[in-house]
DNA sequence: CTTTTAGTTCTATTTTTGCAGAACTATAAG
DNA sequence: CTTATAGTTCTGCAAAAATAGAACTAAAAG
């Protein structure tokens, strides 16, 4: 079912995932990345991963509630088949760099209460709120850049 | 000594340092960025945190050891003096942004053991792990566009 | 040598997190 | 209506994280 290629790698990105939500969560997600099976009923996945009926249970709906997998019925099967929703996984990866930028706004904030704006520590925060404003900035560019990079690539191959 | 938007942004700025720290250490580090006061003692650290002192000692220590802070003595004074150490910051941000694209190589690794390379989920990671590494590519010329702006910027103010 | 000071380390709690497993619920099948 | 299935929710526990505060240490001052 899993090879021990698979295993390992199920755990290296869980731990990516971590950040942001429970082990078994994340590890649920990286099962159904890395699987070559392309959907998992909930038992599937609680014995593939050793997991509780609860810790099961509320990995799904959390994945589900943030959108990051989705699910499929088959008539006449009670059973969920649960996949990974790979169609948004570019927008959170775009959100989650976002996230990280909205430090630059409260080192912003700080920065206007600095009473000497000329000390070491203000400069240097206006210079790291600075990189990250422009990084704000600049990575809708990049997006463009690649996304025409890689229409272009998958032309190629037609 | 601290007035109530400083104790907020230091609360703010604090959670998302605890991505990667205890929240002690994280707020130590917001307080030694957010204040206006250039250093701290020990002790002030302490009472202003309101922390005992072992957990400012940890996190002072935590803190020194990742060179995200640093201190100086004055002669005649037994007590350390500590301030951020803002020279080390982009630095640490340009890691930290470096650390989340190395999942672009578990999703290249995972690609390589996928069947079935034409599935909608090999797609996708390939496509995932192309802006990736893409992103990685382009931020160093994205850090040196920034560096030749910042230079000129600063030319300007003299 | 004794005392003071600044900070560290150790021990014990508290708090938080995460999970297991049983009890429960909702729905559909028979 | 009864039973089976699929999944949820509740209760409780165990491990880990984070902190408090006391005991301790190192070094300097007197």
């Amino acid at each position: 079912m899993l090879s021990q290629k698979q295993k390992e790698l199920i755990e290296q990105i869980g731990i990516y995932f971590e950040q942001g939500m429970q082990p078994a969560a994340a590890r649920i997600l990286a099962l159904l990345i890395v699987s070559d099976q392309n959907s998992f009923s909930f038992d599937e996945i609680r014995e593939l991963l050793k997991l509780s009926k609860s810790a099961t249970s509320n990995g799904i709906n959390f994945l589900l509630s943030l959108n990051k997998i989705e699910y499929f019925t088959k008539s006449g099967d009670r059973k969920r088949y649960f996949t990974w929703n790979p169609a948004n996984t570019i927008t959170h990866f775009k959100e989650g760099i976002e996230k990280v930028l909205g430090l630059s706004i409260l080192f912003e904030k700080t920065l206007k209460l600095k009473e000497d704006k000329d000390s070491l520590n203000a400069q240097k925060l206006l210079e790291l709120s600075g990189l990250m404003s422009f990084l704000h900035k600049e990575l809708p560019i990049i997006y463009k850049k690649w996304e025409k990079q890689y229409r272009q690539l998958k032309l190629k191959e037609k």
